[in-house]
DNA sequence: GTGAAAGCGCTAACAG
DNA sequence: CTGTTAGCGCTTTCAC
């Protein structure tokens, strides 16, 4: 069994009080005692107990993460940036991953309040409007990030999508591009970020006179950008498309991958772009231009407001916007 | 404040015994009794502190999970089959990142101890003596794995690299190639696993009557894999090379992407084989024919071991072998 | 500067 | 079946 302040105090013929001042540094202690108490400490290998502690000052210097998928890698860099920050302020982070379930996400809440987290940062990819009342109801601080679903009822940080789609269009317009083909995700694209995008879109590409050309696919994995080769391919034609606009990296990648299985070449035949930078956008041949969202930096600002809220300080903007990045590199000429 | 034991005791008229007896379904309880529990339950929304309960019990229900990077895709998948399997035994895991510094691991493994974790996984990637005396000390339960070291003198889950080599060699045997270039980290060889797989290498490249071609390279990052395209350049047209055994996955790609990049192609023109199937392995194009470590299940067969070991059940092996797969891709012809 | 004592929220004997 | 009680290991008044 480990020893316990009881142990120390015993050795060090003090009271467990002044093992308490002199391992929290609360209150002065004569020199001596404090010798004495080190001296135990030292030889008993006396470590504090931080549940017991806990359990007092009511401080459980953990916060939860749910999470949809570590395994992602821009999940895994929101992550990188929340541990890290709360590191410095001696916080610990307990991982959930709901692997896209609403209803894990619920049970995952659930959990964390009795294990007394101080804080939840929620980080999902789904529309669940229940886990947020369910967080709002316990009164737990809380950030959602999401990279799809437009919050406004939640604090949360982001970047100005908006503002980022018409970045990368004033890109293709300055690289002599007109017919630009705009792929995204139909599901729910009304509460989504693509509703931003595409306004965007659409209202750059008519101030050149030139008419959109949506296409709405189903899903936004890589496989999905593969298997809208096909149905791209003959919009290419038709339209004269010179320019394909991912609403992600990963839709960029699968079609990339598609044109390579079918010789066309990205980009002399035909330019890609994609949003969002995700690790693989820099490492794939061609590497892909595209929109980056700081990942890291989005976590880290997502703890950051989250401990300045336990600490009641003055809340900030609901939502904080991070500035963007358009990333030129190879697979748009 | 959340309502308590107490609170939920008085409103039910009953004792906390009775409150704490219907919560854990301990002892019988009587049916009315057992009513007015529930719906004070109910009512004050009570949920049990975790934290108090853990106290007493001296069980936290936490194990501790220490990366070198979370942001590695296998890291992320290791730490998936960890999360994923904890949580059916109805454990947490609280995630420490440490980024490749040993002091790091050890400030880590303090912290875990003092929150009470039950259990260690280290998943690391560095040589780290200290940490592993650290952690033995304790007394804490753990599993170390390591996909570069080999670990001897501490529990983990691992395949048989030796003979994963040598079925890789077979695999290229069998595809015509005989003068194989092997490229391998030179870093703490002999302590590696790389000292099992040249043996694997040797063994059977001399067994055709070849001589063996092994380039030691300083790191093992798809940039250090790129940086090594020249000299490997050199050595394949002196030696009539015609496929190249990387170590590692991400020089695999790093190479291939120089290769890419001067004009020579893979397959067509030189093959190239990797090892570990990382993510990347699958979406790279050319995919990478390489050997498959199942690193969801590393973490999975970890943390059920770990698990074994905190119930006290019979210690199997120190050392925990999972089958091997050699998946053949486009990356060799 | 120090110790005694109360209590954080809960579980687990122990009596009844 | 149920309540009383004694802690778990620690922090924090409150006197001295």
């Amino acid at each position: 069994m480990a020893s316990t302040i009881k142990d120390v105090a015993k050795m060090a013929k003090v009271s467990i009080s002044t093992v308490s001042r002199v391992i929290n540094d609360s209150k002065p202690v004569s020199p001596e005692a404090k010798r004495r108490v080190l001296k135990a400490i030292e030889e008993l290998e006396y470590r504090p107990n931080e549940i017991a502690r806990s359990l007092v000052t009511k401080k459980s210097n953990l916060i939860g993460v749910i999470v949809g998928d570590i395994g992602n890698s821009y999940v895994a860099q929101i992550v990188r940036g929340i541990e890290e920050i709360g590191r410095m302020y001696d916080y610990d982070i307990v991982l959930c991953s709901s692997y896209g379930s609403a209803e894990t996400e619920i049970k995952f809440v659930q959990l964390l309040r009795r294990k007394q987290t101080e804080g939840i940062i929620l980080v999902s990819e789904i529309d669940n409007k229940e886990v947020v009342n369910q967080i709002t109801e316990f009164k737990l601080p809380f950030v959602y990030l999401n990279k799809y679903y437009t919050i406004d009822k939640s604090p949360t940080v982001t970047i100005d999508n908006y503002e980022a789609a018409e970045v990368m269009m004033n890109y293709l317009y300055s690289k002599d591009h007109r017919k630009i083909l705009y792929i995204t995700q139909k599901k729910d694209k009304e509460i989504t970020i693509e509703s931003l995008k595409i306004k965007a879109y659409e209202k750059n590409i008519k101030s050149w006179g030139v008419e959109p050309n949506i296409l709405n696919i189903d899903g936004r994995s890589i496989d999905d950008g593969y298997d809208s080769g096909r149905m791209v391919e003959r919009i290419i034609k038709e339209k004269g498309i010179t320019a394909i606009f991912c609403c992600q990296d990963e839709i960029a990648i699968g079609l990339i991958n598609y044109f390579y299985d079918k010789g066309i070449k990205v980009p002399e035949d035909m330019s890609v772009v994609g949003y969002g930078d995700i690790s693989l956008a820099s490492i794939y041949r061609p590497t892909i231009t595209t929109i980056r969202e700081p990942y890291y930096d989005l976590g880290a600002v997502a703890i950051r407001s989250l401990l300045k809220k336990l600490n009641n300080e003055e809340e900030g903007e609901q939502t904080i916007n991070l500035p963007i990045q358009l990333l030129e590199r190879e697979s748009c000429k």
